[in-house]
DNA sequence: ATAGCTGCAAATGCTTTGCAAGGCC
DNA sequence: GGCCTTGCAAAGCATTTGCAGCTAT
């Protein structure tokens, strides 16, 4: 098995697209620069393609939502289900729960050895254990 | 503080509705009756509208989507986001967690004292710990 | 050249809303 | 009767899809 190398800048995005056979378009460029030069991030869709707007590149949501799922099916993001009806994206995937500012809509990780579940039943018989998602729900307001 | 009671009973449902001050109409005591008198459930608002016609009664499915928020913000339901695009409403409030079935996107109740979760991190300053929530997502068929 | 992408706009799926008509107290 | 509810249809969002035109290799 190789090592999954979390991308952090735009040249090892760019080799990891390239590594797997995604092309190395424009918009997806531009979209991986956004998403991993610059530390842990939870965006939406819609969030991605207006800091896309903001950067002067031409990029349709619908594109977005395609490298979105795209990116999320390679590894490289991982979505994150906290409200009906919209998808936060992190490009932090390794081992880790979150924070959900609900007043807010936010999201914040917290590092997997921070939280420890114990004690979890084993799955019925027939399914495996994909994932575990522990969401601590939080009110009030940031300061 | 008093006590919670679970309704598990039409009666007791609308013993519940009248003490909160909800008129129990003929579609909201329905609607209780499919939630309540079956033990623990989890529905969606277009499972519970397609019960009700088979039950022949009569309810759009606005006043079904009315119901349940409304039944869940007098905690007799908790709502249960795992998916995008869809909410389940849980007739178990009691504390618990829930494992996904992703391939029948079927939920299934763990009691709460079957999962430990320890070490939790304490919210940033400002905020306080509303719930919750582990989801064990599983992959394969149940049999 | 050509297989894969993108953009647009239309379609979809779930959920909410506005408002007239109806029903509980 | 009065006020809360309901029902319907329309509106609202987030997301997906179909397809003609573009682009990286």
């Amino acid at each position: 098995m190789e090592p999954v190398i979390r991308p952090r800048t735009y040249a090892q995005a760019l080799e990891r697209l390239r590594r797997i056979g995604l092309r190395p378009t424009r918009q997806r460029l531009a979209l991986a620069k956004l998403l991993f030069e610059q530390g842990d991030r939870h965006v939406t869709a819609e969030q991605l393609h207006e800091e896309a707007e903001a950067a002067k590149v031409r990029v349709s949501l619908a594109t977005v939502y395609n490298s979105l799922h795209q990116f999320t099916q390679l590894g490289l993001l991982r979505e994150v289900v906290v409200e009906p009806g919209r998808s936060y994206f992190d490009t932090n995937t390794s081992d880790h729960h979150h924070f959900f500012f609900e007043d807010e809509a936010k999201l914040m990780d917290i590092p997997g050895d921070r939280v420890e579940v114990t004690r979890l039943p084993t799955p019925p018989a027939g399914t495996t254990l994909r994932r575990v998602d522990v969401i601590l729900r939080v009110g009030g307001r940031l300061k």
